[in-house]
RNA sequence: GGAGGGGUGCUAGAGUGGACGAAUAGGCCGGUCUUGAAAACCGGAGUCCUGGCAACGGGACCGUGGGUUCGAAUCCCACCCCCUCCGCCA
């Protein structure tokens, strides 16, 4: 209903600020089903108030012991005049919200026009790319020949887009994990989460995967829940349908999950190493704000991400996404890129966007002012997340920045309290290749 | 998976098919009293849709969805969730 009353107040504003972005929506229909729902409700509610009304009669009659036979016959058939409306409004709403649901965000004023990833612009850069004094191998060469990534024999238990990691391949991606956690934990004062890794449509409906993404998620076949693509939609949707203490904003979370996707459609993308897998763990950052924090927000949640990376001294960049390139959900997003020596360039290693109240529209989550007048509404809150990292992909970069002449690969520093003080990765050799 | 018991407001917890948007208590907010507080007393409070500049109206909401009925928190059906016991299990 939020969004249905949200779009009925804002319906010509909210078309042309969408431009492009608006293409695929039916706006025509809409609007007809809009003034549709905004006809018959008000009837409905007026023979509803008969209705109550006549059965009071009744009540009041057969009280008295009066006969009440002829105001009962009025009552029924009215009833089923009140049933019939009551189809048409539910038939009405579900259209509407089946439409609704695939309006994508406003982009925020600050975002950069644009129509592809090309026309991101950079806003800054951390680190140097000097090249290395050998030739750099990608990450799957150095992974396989330490014996830590194995490709094949996931692909032998599960397919194509699996990795196996295991020895201090497997405890590196471990250490990172904790490493993040603790940093985001201890340093930046998130709460950790470990929520379930799957749920069902309505909390993907709740952040935006569904109605429009489902062909992007794995569900499963006997009940009703999906896999989670990131951590985004199991901690957004912890206060689903909840109305916050303004007290308690902002509410800040670091969360640890795996992420599950299908990547339809990008076959043949990134289909050697570990940067398109259909798992792969990562730690988000979720916050709940206030609408006038929001903006603020974003730039320290994406310092939040920036500092693990300058941390692993890894040299990355910082773009923010065009209008073009943003995605559905999102108001306004940095993607921080880490440098990858072994291709010579930037990949996204974390993706951090304030959604404004797009989702807390959605999945109805609010907040009272706590000094406001007697009357005052709720207000939706803002929320905001970003990857604070992506630990597969930091893996890649590790292996690729660090790796050394002779075939290993170097612990960054901060890492090796998590090791067990272990400072290089060499070939353990105890597993046949 | 089997058997039984439950889901009511911020919380606990009542609720014979009609006076129930819902008793009562606690908590919360405002006030009186007090140097201040506590206690006591008085008062106030839900969410959503909708009409109206407003005052103030109308409607919906007792886990969810259907059904019976003039009328459902209350009766019937299905589903979901929680608790207890049994089975299975990390």
């Amino acid at each position: 209903m939020y969004e249905l009353k949200h779009l009925r107040q804002n319906f010509d504003q909210i078309r042309e600020q969408l431009g492009p972005r608006g293409a695929d929506v039916p706006w025509d229909d809409l609007r007809k089903v809009i003034a549709e729902r905004q006809e018959v409700s008000p009837k409905l509610d007026g023979l509803r108030h008969e209705l109550k009304k006549g059965s009071e009669q009744v009540a009041r009659l057969k009280r008295d012991k009066q006969p009440a036979d002829q105001v009962v016959a009025e009552m029924k058939a009215l009833g089923d005049r009140i049933k019939e409306l009551e189809e048409t409004v539910r038939v009405a709403e579900e259209r509407l919200s089946e439409l609704a649901l695939r309006i994508p965000n406003l982009p925020h004023a600050t975002v950069p026009a644009g129509r592809t990833p090309e026309d991101n612009p950079e806003l800054r850069r951390w680190g140097t790319t000097d090249p290395l004094s050998f030739p750099a191998k990608p990450h799957w060469e150095i992974g396989e020949a330490l014996r830590i990534l194995d490709f094949e024999r996931a692909a032998k238990i599960a397919g194509a887009r699996f990795a196996v990691m295991s020895g201090l391949g497997a405890q590196l991606e471990r250490a990172l994990v904790n490493f993040m956690l603790d940093l985001h934990g201890t340093q930046h004062g998130y709460r950790e989460v470990l929520p379930p890794f799957m749920v069902n449509a309505g909390a993907m409906t709740g952040t935006g995967q569904l109605p429009k993404f489902e062909e992007d998620l794995f569900v499963l076949r006997d009940d009703p829940y999906y896999l989670i693509p990131t951590a985004e939609v199991p901690v957004t949707n912890l206060h689903r349908e909840e109305i916050l203490d303004e007290a308690m904003l902002p509410i800040r979370y670091a969360s640890y999950t795996a992420c599950f996707r299908r990547e339809a459609g990008s076959y043949g993308k990134d289909t050697r190493g570990l940067i398109r897998q259909h798992q792969f763990n990562k730690v988000e950052l979720v916050t709940f704000t206030k609408p006038e924090q929001s903006a603020d927000e974003l730039e320290r949640l994406t310092g939040h991400a920036e500092a693990v990376l300058q941390a692993l001294k890894l040299p990355y960049r910082v773009v923010a996404l065009c209008t073009g390139d943003l995605g559905f959900a999102a108001a306004k997003t940095y993607d921080l890129e880490v440098w990858l020596p072994a291709q010579g360039v930037y990949r996204e290693i974390s993706s951090c966007s304030n959604f404004e109240a797009f989702q807390a529209r959605r999945a109805s989550i609010r907040f009272k002012r706590a000094g406001g007048k007697k009357d005052a509404k709720t207000e939706f809150v803002h929320t905001l997340n970003g990857s604070g990292l992506a630990v597969g992909r930091t893996v890649v970069a590790i292996l690729e920045n660090y790796q050394q002449v002779d075939g290993s690969v170097v612990v960054p520093e901060v890492l090796r309290p998590y090791m067990g003080g272990i400072g290089r990765i060499v070939d353990e050799g105890k597993i046949k290749k």
